[in-house]
DNA sequence: CGTCTATTTAACAACTGTGCTAAATTGCGA
DNA sequence: TCGCAATTTAGCACAGTTGTTAAATAGACG
């Protein structure tokens, strides 16, 4: 599966975007994400796995806890790669890590 | 549901995707979308639904075709913000109704 | 080692999405 | 009105997604 295929079918459910928003100015262990959910650990832990292998999120052990952190390279790339190629008039793509406008 | 939902719902799939950059700079005939994919106008059809039900086209009948136009407002508005909010830095928001761009 | 906590993996049910073919609809023109 | 072309709607099959609970894994610590 593309890279971008993977995103997007990642950012298609809500639940994974808020969990995008609550990563957004720090990392957080799985457990307090969940605790932010009213769905169980289990899901929150696939949900997480699915953004992982998109490559939103990162992940780093420490003891017990996993904490996770968002990696906004891949969302802003390829989304706005999207946005900028679709609409480019509504929509400055002054992204960062894009490539030169043509 | 939410009209963001929607809207990244109907992104989720790689033919919607595809639709939209078709119509990037044209309208289209619904036959002349369904030509250029591989699948039947039956299921290009129902992609075009979806695309409307999210706002993200616009038909427009004449006579016996119906030709749809891409709507790219919402699909700045909406995709933007979330960028904008996710990953503001990687991304600067000038999004939305703006006219010029860069 | 045994146990507690944090997290993931497995197995399953329910729902949703996507494709197909066949049938219905809409409009044009003889 | 009849027939044709363009398109959508309906019905069905199958694959994928999402939630649940129960079991497994990993690390910390007595």
């Amino acid at each position: 599966m593309k890279d971008s295929a993977r995103i997007f079918r990642a950012l298609a459910d809500p639940t994974r975007r808020q969990i995008l928003q609550e990563l957004k100015d720090r990392e957080l262990a799985a457990g307090a994400i969940a605790s932010r959910f009213e769905i169980s650990s289990p899901a929150i832990s696939r949900h997480l796995a699915i953004l992982k292998a998109a490559d939103l999120v990162s992940e780093r052990r420490d003891g017990n806890r996993i904490y996770y952190r968002l990696e906004p390279a891949q969302l802003a790339l390829h989304v706005g790669d999207f946005l900028s190629h679709v609409c480019p008039t509504q929509f400055a793509h002054r992204v960062g890590l894009r490539r030169r406008a043509s």
